[in-house]
DNA sequence: TTTATTACTCTACAAATGTAGAATAATTTT
DNA sequence: AAAATTATTCTACATTTGTAGAGTAATAAA
């Protein structure tokens, strides 16, 4: 099951935060800010849906990410490489590297930076 | 107003007829093919949406899209970059890099590309 | 020990999404 | 012309999403 918008916007604030609780979450939020049972309801759904886990400390919970932000860019760059470019990746590189605009220097760095995987290959 | 999932793969089917009666569309559809009148009541809302127009041939409508899968891509993309890599592009190409696997061909290739990108600078 | 405060859970409800039957209009076949 | 077919629109309805008030339990403050 996927993250809706809400809660993946609720997300990039746990991963930014690490571990946080409720509290800590809302006032996260850019204003204007969500009532707290907004965010208790994002979070319950997020747990139902193994997104977040919580450690129980006092009467509180503290919440963390379940899935790595890394982890979960990935699946989401392999399905739009997958619905683009017939889950072709170099097809997407190409496309990549032709349609958006870097720099002399990004582009000199990128270079730098495929020459060390190819020579770890 | 973004595409929601179903439409988008609707969207999909259309960018690659690249124009197409409504018949053609539902026949397209992998199985189980939706009715004739879920495809219509997508091809409404994405008309309201203004991602699909359609020309009146006889009684019936040849549908296009009106933005270009090129285009629409580059916004998921940007979009996800923005999310992920506060907006840095090459903060993004350098984790692509890492995190995906292209053979040490498709990493000569790219480096290519990337080479006359530079010289057209 | 009454009263606030805190931290959740439950319930609710409007809007958006996924899916499609019923109705209607135009056209073609018998 | 009556019947069947085609192409669209209308209406409907179950889910999911976005948002939050009301209720409840535990703790802290008066």
């Amino acid at each position: 099951m996927e993250l809706s918008n809400s809660e993946e916007q609720l997300m990039q604030i746990l991963w930014k935060k690490d571990k946080a609780f409720m509290k800590d979450l809302v006032e996260a939020y850019p204003d204007p800010k969500p009532a707290l049972t907004t965010v208790a309801t994002l979070l319950k759904r997020m747990q139902d849906k193994k997104f977040v886990g919580y450690t129980q400390i006092g009467r509180s919970r503290e919440y963390f990410p379940k899935v790595s932000k890394k982890n979960y860019f990935s699946k989401q760059m392999n399905g739009l490489i997958k619905n683009f470019f017939n889950d072709s990746t170099s097809q997407f590189a190409s496309f990549f590297t032709q349609e958006t605009d870097l720099s002399e220097k990004e582009l000199r760095e990128l270079r730098e930076l495929i020459d060390e995987k190819i020579k770890n290959k």
